[in-house]
DNA sequence: TTACCTGGTTACTTAAAGGTTACTGTTACT
DNA sequence: AGTAACAGTAACCTTTAAGTAACCAGGTAA
């Protein structure tokens, strides 16, 4: 990567780009909850509970509706006993797991920056 | 890429590493600022306060501030007249770059996923 | 009938992030 | 003497994110 000068209005367009792919992966759980889908393709409410630990209720729902919204992930409602509701990865979804390896990447090297290598 | 398994322990890592390169992010401004030091290699406190459009002077010295102690920029302080200070990125911030470049593509498909293609 | 499971929702509270305004100290210009 | 540029700080306030706990509806099983 080279520094490269944006020809005007390039940046703008950019910097917004980052902060909408940003507005998908903030907060505590979006991340956890997206690594938890990756692993086992297929997640009910209340596995995802007990995965993602600390995690309330609320804010699982909370996360589950706006990642839908986003189109990251499809909720699949089976009709069983008890109903239970499948969370599973979009295809469009699973795209963000080379964004995330190379958040991660940087996230090691930036630890070992930080902590003294 | 492909949907992989981790060996136990492997996600666990990933998501902290994850989190430890979201924190250098997140917020309303780190991504602007840092847009800005790519654009001016070098640049002074005030000329930034007029480049982040919105921004205070306290939220950009707090950013700064934080974005030092994790050696992202570098600080120096000028003898001049009025005193003044130049911001840059440290070699080690210019790695975020491709980080940010990736989310910046993965961030414009996504609003023409969301928006309607 | 009472109690429980699933997948939530609602109301209330606390903690963190961010905004606003005013102010400091230094030098220089008028 | 008064004002302005520079690089911030400090005090105070508002907004947003997150946590806690209780509750609900539909069905099951004892």
């Amino acid at each position: 990567m080279t520094i490269k000068k944006c020809p005007d209005g390039e940046c703008k367009k950019q910097i917004m780009a980052v902060h909408d792919a940003m507005d998908v992966l903030t907060g505590k759980w979006k991340i956890s909850i997206i690594a938890v889908l990756c692993y086992h393709n297929k997640r009910r409410f209340s596995d995802i509970l007990k995965d993602v630990k600390g995690i309330s209720n609320k804010m699982l729902s909370k996360e589950l509706k706006e990642m839908e919204q986003n189109k990251l992930i499809k909720r699949t409602v089976l009709d069983t006993q008890p109903v239970t509701v499948h969370y599973e990865l979009t295809e469009y979804g699973q795209k963000l797991q080379s964004v995330i390896k190379n958040l991660s990447d940087w996230g090691i090297e930036h630890r070992k920056e930080i902590m003294g290598k």
